[in-house]
DNA sequence: CTTACAACCTGTAGTAACTACAGGTTCAAG
DNA sequence: CTTGAACCTGTAGTTACTACAGGTTGTAAG
């Protein structure tokens, strides 16, 4: 189980080689051990809390839920109930991001409802915007 | 009727005072009338150029959409057509949008399912995205 | 007429979450 | 021993603004 080198971590996780040393400039990351010449040398824990910090963003965490999230997991007394109050918490955002595109998404198509689409000038989707 | 200056104008549009000028750098608006100290004098025309402009950004069109649009708007032939396509493709960019939130929104009911919320320590949640 | 203060002017830095580059070192293969 | 990939660092660019610093102008009251 030798040490992996940024790249070897980027390549395992599939994520970009410069997104790590982002983290770890963040502080999502620990600073991973370093060789003698200086290069970074990442351990299987390593690779496991990349994993966790990349699925979370991938559900749409932002940095700070994601701060918060690890602050739990580091706390390492966290409970159920802590989790699922930024897991939920974490759901109506995305709740309130949909409602908010559905009406946007309602608000065009009832602006372009009367647009033909054809070769006519003044098109009233312009109209109705440039009042 | 007199010019507005950019404070009047900021008020008159409910925008913020500051976003004028940033319009104005990256070119949405253009180089207003100065008065002899050069502050800016703002037209009725302006006036209503900036709330297109705003609008726009209401219904969630990028600058980079904005900016099409308000070249066929300016280029003064273009047609029915022309405007529909750039809705059309904003509206789809909306709904893969919105399925993208209900995809993940889906996934974290998942995750969530068999954490009980109370306070047990090591919370299922964490087990499925910390392993 | 002066004083005060709001509103304006400019350029620049900060936000979120990365990505990309420049210029230099080290590692691994042939 | 040479070559080239992979690494190192710091910094700039991205989107769409917002906020500040430090200076000038406009306006109203005294």
């Amino acid at each position: 189980m030798a040490a992996m080198r940024r790249g070897d971590l980027a390549k395992a996780t599939g994520s970009n080689i410069e997104t790590i040393r982002y983290y770890e400039k963040i502080g999502l990351l620990p600073d991973p051990a370093r060789s003698a010449s200086g290069h970074r040398l990442y351990s299987p824990n390593d690779e496991k809390r990349l994993t966790f910090v990349l699925r979370c963003r991938q559900l749409g965490f932002s940095i700070a839920e994601l701060r918060g999230l690890l602050q739990l997991v580091d706390s390492a007394d966290y409970s159920c109930s802590d989790v699922l109050a930024v897991t939920t918490q974490h759901m109506r955002n995305i709740e309130r991001k949909i409602a908010d595109l559905r009406r946007l998404k309602k608000s065009l198509e009832d602006i372009s409802a009367e647009c033909s689409g054809d070769q006519a000038p003044d098109c009233p989707i312009i109209e109705a915007l440039y009042a």
